[in-house]
DNA sequence: TGTTAGCACTCGACATGGAAGAGTGCTAAT
DNA sequence: ATTAGCACTCTTCCATGTCGAGTGCTAACA
């Protein structure tokens, strides 16, 4: 699996012109366009190598090579440099987030936006898992006769707030003790238990109007989890006519089906929430529709934990190291940002 | 301007198949599918007729004949039939309202995918504006001990939301306190109304932090109005590349950034919130990257008033007839949703 | 007078067939 | 080990020809 110094920068060289390009590259234009002082002939001898290892294909006879899976793989394993990102790209994205934001929601579109007009690809932001943050305290304020809406405080300093109906006649202060009883049946717990507790023995323990309490119920238990829809926000979907590879309307259609369930999407992120960086090329990916589409992630943290992932979709001729420095700059704007949301604890 | 009965016939004919297949038609065609009992070329001196009246045009000499932007004029004005939905597609519609929803947001996203799914085109949900409904309370909650929810409670029995900073050791009491000087100052008053007064004489009357109180001002203002962006739902974007007529990259480009902004469709759905329904067609939109796209819209009501509009944008050749009765039974739906939102007046 | 049949004509869609150009593999010479 | 040269392959592009759909016009018909 060692390629010799020429071998491996003579595939570099093919990487590097066909991601910019998206054009099969001859022997002819390597010997020309990137200094290697050797003739194309014997460009030709060594790339006819590099095909016989796997490295190389052709779409046709005649045709120059184009890159395979396996050499993307290494290409992003050994041989990319992650550029640093230009003064002018950095200070595009930090525009985006310039507003102050108080709202999750507002921060993701942001980011997601932000994304996909820095990296030209589809973007991906995947909601916090909550499941691993604590609740500091349930509330619940009564706006109208007939409803009140339910704040759910943690440590994370997120809130999740869900208009509830409420039976009619409730007082404000009876509401008040209802929220003090679940504060402290669920405080100093994550979500995740929170959310045990409450099918369990929650039911038994509070003795009224059972209709409400299982509202309630399940008012928090969707908020924990905001399942697939709602869980994942994408931006620059219009982005798939501007490359040649989805000019196939068969194909686009095929891609876009898949975006809009959006569920295979949501499954992907949330295992990519634990690893700083993942880079999925091609058929690694193991969904047929997205073959030929790459996917990079990165995360972030709220008050120091990965509660998070996003990332952009795109042909597996993605300029690697471009979109690998924009999410992590990304990724490092939108730690700062969460941190302010967070107090430290009292 | 008026036609005789068999022209009348043989145009809407023409217009009835080119929404269907979007392919000119020939005198053959009509004078077979669409039992006339004439021949081809009878149709053909009737079509050369109303080709000179300026109802049908010729892509090219030997093509058929395809309606002209007038031709659908016409035909929304007097020929179509608003046909009635069937079950199947009722109950498609109903199924995106089934679950009860209790957040403005969450029916917007669900009215506009329900459209665009049924309707086959990009679809748009303009927010309620909110300015002429009526504020009932202002309520602040303490979340954190840097943060609180400023609630707004209208009469529409709306809530809107926002995470406001608020100064350090400020007491959940006093907090009550400002909300219930602003629900003394502002409460009765639209939220328009409102608007003027937290600029010119609200801040002289509550003799706090200033900062915190801009914050306040400013929360409120931006709940009032979102703009924009916030302003406007879109789903469906992805359906263009379904349609022939936008095969062409360039074009269908153009129209996409029409889309990106937003702030075209904003103030067209904002204009249209006056009238129950309207069809604008072609270059009737004055906006030239439209100009072979039509946009019909309907509206919701809340509370008897009409407060927001909904619509789908598509081009020129859309079944209006079809689109408008998917409109009216959404426009039905929104209403019965929004109306469980409101309590009466005590 | 309105309708129809017939015919020449026009134009797009599609298939066919070189010619040009890019790129390859192989061989022989350096 | 490298390179120049050459035959070969395959795509792209353009010109050409054919087919079919549709038209407009004229003459005949009811």
């Amino acid at each position: 699996m060692d390629l010799s110094e020429r071998k491996l920068g003579i595939l570099k060289a093919v990487i590097d012109d066909y991601i910019m390009t998206g054009l099969p590259i001859g022997s002819r234009t390597i010997s020309k366009k990137h200094g290697f002082d050797l003739s194309s002939a014997t460009i030709r001898n060594e790339m006819a190598d590099l095909e016989e290892l796997g490295f190389l294909e052709q779409p046709h006879t005649s045709a120059g090579r184009i890159p395979s899976q396996k050499a993307y793989r290494y290409y992003v394993d050994r041989l990319m440099r992650v550029v640093k990102l230009s003064h002018a790209e950095a200070e595009k994205i930090k525009r985006y987030f310039k507003d102050r934001m108080s709202e999750v929601e507002q921060v993701m579109e942001k980011a997601a936006q932000a994304l996909s007009d820095s990296t030209h690809h589809i973007s991906m932001v995947l909601r916090p898992q909550l499941k691993r943050s604590v609740i500091k305290r349930i509330q619940m304020v009564k706006i109208t006769e007939r409803k009140a809406i339910l704040l759910v405080i943690t440590n994370a300093g997120l809130v999740t707030d869900t208009v509830i109906a409420v039976p009619e006649g409730l007082t404000p202060s009876y509401l008040e003790m209802i929220g003090g009883l679940l504060t402290e049946k669920l405080s100093k717990k994550t979500l995740e238990e929170a959310e045990q507790d409450l099918i369990c023995c929650l039911r038994e323990n509070i003795g009224i109007n059972s209709d409400f309490v299982s509202d309630i119920i399940s008012a928090i238990e969707t908020s924990v989890e905001p399942q697939g829809e709602r869980g994942i926000v994408l931006s620059g979907t219009q982005k798939i006519i501007e490359f040649p590879e989805y000019m196939s309307v068969e194909k686009a259609r095929n891609f876009l089906s898949v975006l809009e369930t959006k569920e295979m999407l949501y499954d992907m992120m949330k295992k990519a929430t634990k690893l700083e960086f993942s880079v999925t090329i091609g058929q690694e990916n193991m969904v047929k529709e997205l073959e030929d589409m790459s996917i990079v992630t990165a995360t972030y943290k709220i008050g120091g934990e990965s509660l998070g992932s996003f990332g952009v979709i795109g042909p597996t001729r993605m300029d690697y190291g471009k979109v690998i420095s924009i999410l992590g700059y990304v990724s490092n704007s939108l730690n700062s940002i969460f941190s302010n949301f967070i107090e430290s604890d009292d």
